[in-house]
DNA sequence: AAGTAGCT
DNA sequence: ATTG
C-alpha cells in the first residue's frame, strides 16, 4: 500500500535549490556581515523566560524578537545592544519581488539559527498587521524536517525535507497555517563558516511585512 | 505556548 | 493538554 500524497494547504509554495551554491555562500557572506553588526541573541518565551534552542538576529527596519518580559513583538532596535537593525540584503528584496506578488517590501527579515537538536515548535505568524502578507524563507546549511499542519492547533502535519538553497512561500491558507522545524540533519551541508557558526546548522531567513504599529 | 510531551 |  501506498500512502496518500503529502498534502499542503492552498498557497505554500517549495522552490527547490532555489539559489545555487555559489548564491548561497555570496548570502551566507551577508548574513555573517550582518551578524557583526547584529549579534545573535538567545530568545525566551513571554511570562516564563524558557529559551527557544535557536539563536535569532534581524535584517531591516523591524525585527521580530520575544524575551519574557516584553512578549513576541516587532521592534526597530537590538535588544541586547539596542542598536539599529542591518538593512536587508539586495538578493533578499529581489527574491521577494521575485516570488510573491505583494506590492510593498517586506520589512523584517528574522535570522534564526538553528544547531543540532534545535527545534521550532509548531505556530503562526500572527505578529503581523495584515495577515494576507505572504512569508517568503530561505534554508542555508543543513537539512531540516520542516512540518506543515493546518489551521487548528494540534492538527495531522505534513513533513518536508528542506535543503540548502530553497525558498519557501507561505500565502493564501497557508500563511495561516501551523508549521514549524521538527529535526535538523546535522553535517549534511557545509556551507556555514565555522568561524561565525561553531558546530555548522543551518540558518533560515524568513521575511515579512509588519504593517501598521503592533 | 515560536516552550515540552507524546502520539500518529 | 497545559500553567502562568
Amino acid at each position: 500500500m501506498t500512502g496518500s500524497p503529502p498534502r499542503f494547504p492552498q498557497g505554500f509554495a517549495h522552490h527547490p535549490l532555489y539559489f545555487a551554491p555559489g548564491e548561497q555562500a555570496a548570502l551566507t557572506d551577508a548574513v555573517v556581515e550582518g551578524l557583526m553588526q547584529a549579534p545573535l541573541y538567545q530568545p525566551t518565551m513571554p511570562r516564563t523566560g524558557a529559551p527557544l534552542s535557536v539563536l535569532m538576529s534581524n535584517f531591516g527596519p523591524l525585527g521580530w524578537v520575544t524575551d519574557r518580559d516584553g512578549g513576541y513583538r516587532y521592534q526597530p532596535d537590538h535588544p541586547v545592544t539596542g542598536a539599529a537593525w542591518p538593512a536587508l540584503p539586495d538578493t533578499l528584496l529581489q527574491l521577494w519581488h521575485d516570488v510573491t506578488d505583494w506590492p510593498d517590501p517586506p520589512e523584517a527579515c528574522l535570522i534564526n539559527w538553528y544547531r543540532e537538536g534545535s527545534k521550532m515548535g509548531a505556530h503562526v505568524d500572527r505578529d503581523e498587521h495584515d495577515l494576507r502578507a505572504p512569508v517568503v524563507s530561505v534554508s542555508l546549511g543543513d537539512d531540516a524536517m520542516f512540518r506543515m499542519g493546518g489551521r487548528a492547533r494540534g492538527g495531522p502535519t505534513t513533513g518536508l525535507r528542506l535543503h540548502s538553497g530553497d525558498v519557501v512561500v507561505m500565502a493564501g491558507e497557508a500563511r495561516q497555517c501551523h508549521h514549524g522545524v521538527s529535526r535538523i540533519y546535522a553535517g549534511t551541508s557545509a556551507l556555514l563558516p565555522e568561524s561565525a557558526f561553531p558546530g555548522g546548522g543551518r540558518v533560515n531567513l524568513t521575511m515579512r511585512v509588519v504593517g501598521a504599529p503592533g
